[in-house]
DNA sequence: CGGCATCCCAGGTGATACTG
DNA sequence: CAGTATCACCTGGGATGCCG
């Protein structure tokens, strides 16, 4: 699968400040396998783009949300996203 | 090299209406191996974003410039460029 | 010059099972 | 619930050599 696209899609499950558990976002994303999502927020989160927050509770909660400059690359993704609309043909 | 970054190393390079031959490309960029820059090339040119121009010659001659659509893409990029240089931290 | 074919191997991935 | 561990597979990607 490539790998890359994943931190795309976790990241636009993020925007406007959403805060998703784990089990959240596996069940957001039905077509990635666990170890892969668990690496790519690692990365993201390694990155600075977003943040882990673990709850100390039974059953155990981990959040995710984006940091500030995570979130600040929303307007960047949006401009691409406009360029991608405006293909001339197929 | 996990592919993907090579594509954007190659927008750079065709940015601002440049045409580049094969062989000024893989001077441009020493660190791609010759297969993965004829891969990229040719996705690129699949996705309509780079246009392969061939010139009957001898000997060959082939450029590679961006398409209307593939110029187009450069202010969105230039928005990624802006927020990564907004970085924190490290 | 430009680029395809072949060989070969590291490591990326998915599936599964286990744990705090 | 939210992971970690293990393993076997298989593809991506580099190196090399040949062709139009």
């Amino acid at each position: 699968m490539l790998e890359g696209k994943w931190k795309l899609v976790i990241l636009f499950h993020l925007f406007g400040g959403r805060v998703l558990r784990f089990s959240e976002l596996e069940r957001a994303i039905p077509a990635i396998s666990q170890k892969m999502l668990i690496q790519q927020l690692r990365q993201l989160e390694s990155d600075g783009i977003v943040r882990r927050i673990v709850h100390p509770e039974v059953p155990p909660r981990v959040e995710y949300r984006l940091t500030d400059w995570g979130q600040s690359l929303c307007p960047a993704l949006d401009a691409l996203l406009q360029w991608a609309e405006r293909r001339p043909d197929a």
